[in-house]
DNA sequence: GTGTTTTTACTCGGATACACAATGTCCGAGTCGGTACGG
DNA sequence: CCGTACCGACTCGGACATTGTGTATCCGAGTAAAAACAC
């Protein structure tokens, strides 16, 4: 059990994103180019994001994305969720339907005590990411990041939109 | 990101291990006719719990699996981990690193924020299943199942040994 | 110089190939239980 | 009858196909900006 590449590269996309001047857009190539990794891969974890309206789009020159919401109505669940999906990571297949010694007739009245323990599991993975926001992991950035390193990544940016 | 049905299998599988009488084993063969799942694949996976100590084996008739330790020394994080790895669900590949204004020679003196704070949902995740031994499982079991069908599958299993 | 039209280059979005891992299947090495045999 | 040696069948364990998901790539529809043009 993996989580995708997507992940990684779509939070740091947000991270960017989250930096972008008011009413400018940054392309999927840029977005690319900065990070080193594949722009058509990229556009289509980024679909993902637009589909789960965290970002919007804008077609044409100077076109691209920009994040839809502030960066404190963002948390890490929704930009995991948007690529790697809201179901549990735990499917229940109910093979306790196949004990030779049950009754065909028989009906459990609760969810099979495995699957809920899995839940369970998966719930707190996920209300982790949820307590996070994304104007937290910034803040992180602009405190760990060299100021200079800091501010040159940021021209670097806006020289594209 | 969806964990393997071995997962499933072989938690269903310590459940019935845990009411086996002491000295005794049950088979792949008779594991899986119980479960309505594939014999062969359920091997692997019974493997890879025997790597990691949980279940013990013996050859030849009446051989088979039982549980290498008390159930009260089983956790679920134990069982989980052996068939899907110990390794963290997120891999950082440490883009930052691509940022083109980015020194060459420049070290990071921490790990990358949005790794951090993955890692930290996935320990969440871990520690929940930490918390739920093998023990609590079977008593969970014991109180929602109704008796007679209990019985039967108790019933059931020994007669395979 | 200014407003309009045309062009153009650039964007996203979905449809299409490739690679690796999860799933499923097979056969061989090893061993315990039963059986035959000898005492 | 009892102990021993042998045989056989059953077990796990690892090696071999098949399927499905993740990864990577491509091309087309649409659009905003810029350029060309008429006034």
């Amino acid at each position: 059990m993996l989580l995708k590449n997507q992940v990684e590269w779509v939070l740091h996309c947000c991270a960017i994103l989250a930096g972008l001047p008011e009413n400018r857009y940054l392309s999927t190539k840029d977005l690319a180019e900065f990070h080193g990794i594949p722009k058509e891969y990229l556009s289509k974890a980024l679909q993902s994001l637009s589909q789960a309206s965290i970002v919007e789009s804008t077609l044409g020159p100077s076109g691209g994305y920009r994040l839809a919401k502030d960066t404190s109505e963002i948390t890490f669940l929704d930009i995991v969720e948007a690529v790697e999906g809201k179901r549990s990571t735990f499917i229940c297949t109910e093979i306790r339907k196949n004990n030779p010694c049950r009754e065909a007739e028989y009906c459990e009245s609760k969810a099979c005590p495995v699957a809920r323990i899995m839940w369970e599991a998966d719930h707190e993975w996920r209300k982790k990411l949820q307590s996070v926001h994304l104007s937290e992991l910034v803040e992180t950035l602009a405190k760990e990041i060299p100021a200079d390193l800091w501010e040159k990544s940021f021209e670097w940016v806006i020289s594209r939109t």
